[in-house]
DNA sequence: ACTTGACCTTTCCCCTGGGGCAGGGTTGCA
DNA sequence: TGCAACCCTGCCCCAGGGGAAAGGTCAAGT
């Protein structure tokens, strides 16, 4: 009849989580000797490996509670369970080591030297810092989510930035954004925001609608956030695209 | 600007997360709108990806917040470290595993039957309950441990109580039990046991100490535990095996 | 017989990584 | 003007223990 120190030591756990499981309910509390210290055999030795076999893998402590009433069949069929969950947390731990070495390979950099010289080429187009900063985010977003097609997106953006006509439009956007919700201007611009739109892709195929659905919301939202007018802008312009 | 509910649907986190990040130090505090509300920008949401895969990878929240104020190269450092530590954890869930598969297998089978006809025979051979029990708890503690070689080690065993000779050693064993410890017979009997290991197991190895360093020392705790005399027989029987 | 150190007992609060609730204020939309 | 859906802070809860306090017990050495 071993001491709690020496089962303990035996199994290689802690004094206080043997302790721990018998408040749990998951081993039973042992007789005690004369002194009142807790005396135990070799069955609470197995015990308590079956107990931390479960334990290691991830189970609950009331689980494993609650599978010391249960009948083989049961068991057996938790002990599936566990290993499929087991299973799963592998394979999770596996595709998080493959994104820690995405973020060690270097998709900490902030942004391709590429999109930094266009977004300094915006200032020189006439966009105004605040523009020129929420393209930043943007694009740091889109880059952080979509590392493989972000690119292309950029190289599309950049063309379109390229037509003079098409570059207007996004100046004028720029520029409504101190403007009052009201405005009429607004309306026209939309307006002419749609057409570029349609005639650029066709009517069928909105892509830069599906693309805005998966480029975050949250630049949309940012967007939004700032100005009424721009809030107007975004409104108009989807609910005529939707038409 | 978005709101911390927007921020926790993009990444992925729940709104009670990302403040648990404010609080600890991991994620700056934003600045607040008129209401008092946090308001975030594109750079807290890739700050917050990155949190995300380090803390996905079981980094400590305390670790990750030191990791903010890391060069380029100690991150690249620590990077490393949590990637081995990643796969140390996965190693360890796969071992876990496999102990997991023995124990659905079958080895919580109590004990072999031949094992449990051994134990009987020890009863008509003369052998004490006491001893018996002792037995018992250390074949469940060895097939527990050691499934593999576990019979092994009990067919030799049986083999040596199959002789008369060595059988009566173990019977003796037993009787010592109850002499006071420091009687003369325990003397007699130790130099007897050393007398037949030696002839057993030759001059130059002596498997079975190395054994009873396996076999845990549980048992011989417990035998220890429950009799002076045995006490007394064991450190003689040490003392002149190791001379 | 006494001390010493190692062990044991209980109770209590601490930690991490959040979840959930209470009780209140704010915003947007009809 | 109401209502849903946000947001705020503060609080307690969980697992799975760690560690400290304050005391009882045991074996060894002197």
């Amino acid at each position: 009849m071993i001491t709690i120190g020496q089962l303990a030591k035996y199994v290689g756990v802690s004094i206080k989580t043997i302790r721990v499981y018998h408040d749990k309910g998951l081993l039973p509390e042992p007789d005690r000797d004369v002194s009142g210290y807790r005396r135990y055999d070799a069955k609470d030795a197995i015990d308590l490996i079956k107990i931390r076999t479960l334990a290691e893998a991830g189970v609950p402590l009331a689980r494993i509670r609650d599978l010391r009433s249960a009948t083989g069949e049961e068991f057996q069929q938790a002990l599936r369970e566990i290993d499929d969950e087991l299973t799963a947390s592998i394979r999770g731990l596996q595709a998080t080591q493959v994104r820690l070495r995405e973020l060690a390979a270097g998709h900490l950099a902030p942004l391709p030297t590429e999109v930094g010289a266009h977004l300094e080429h915006l200032a020189r187009w006439g966009f105004t810092p605040r523009w020129v900063d929420l393209q930043r985010d943007l694009w740091i977003l889109v880059f952080a989510t979509y590392p493989d097609r972000a690119i292309t997106l950029f190289h599309d953006q950049a063309e379109t930035l390229a037509n003079p006509a098409l570059r207007q439009l996004f100046l004028d956007y720029d520029q409504a954004h101190d403007l009052d919700a009201d405005d009429p201007r607004i309306d026209g611009l939309a307006r002419r925001i749609v057409k570029a739109t349609r005639e650029h892709y066709g009517p069928d195929e909105l892509p830069e609608l599906d693309a805005a659905s998966e480029i975050p919301a949250l630049i949309q939202g940012t967007v939004n956030a700032s100005s009424p007018a721009w809030r107007r802008l975004d409104t108009l312009i989807r609910a005529q695209l939707e038409a």
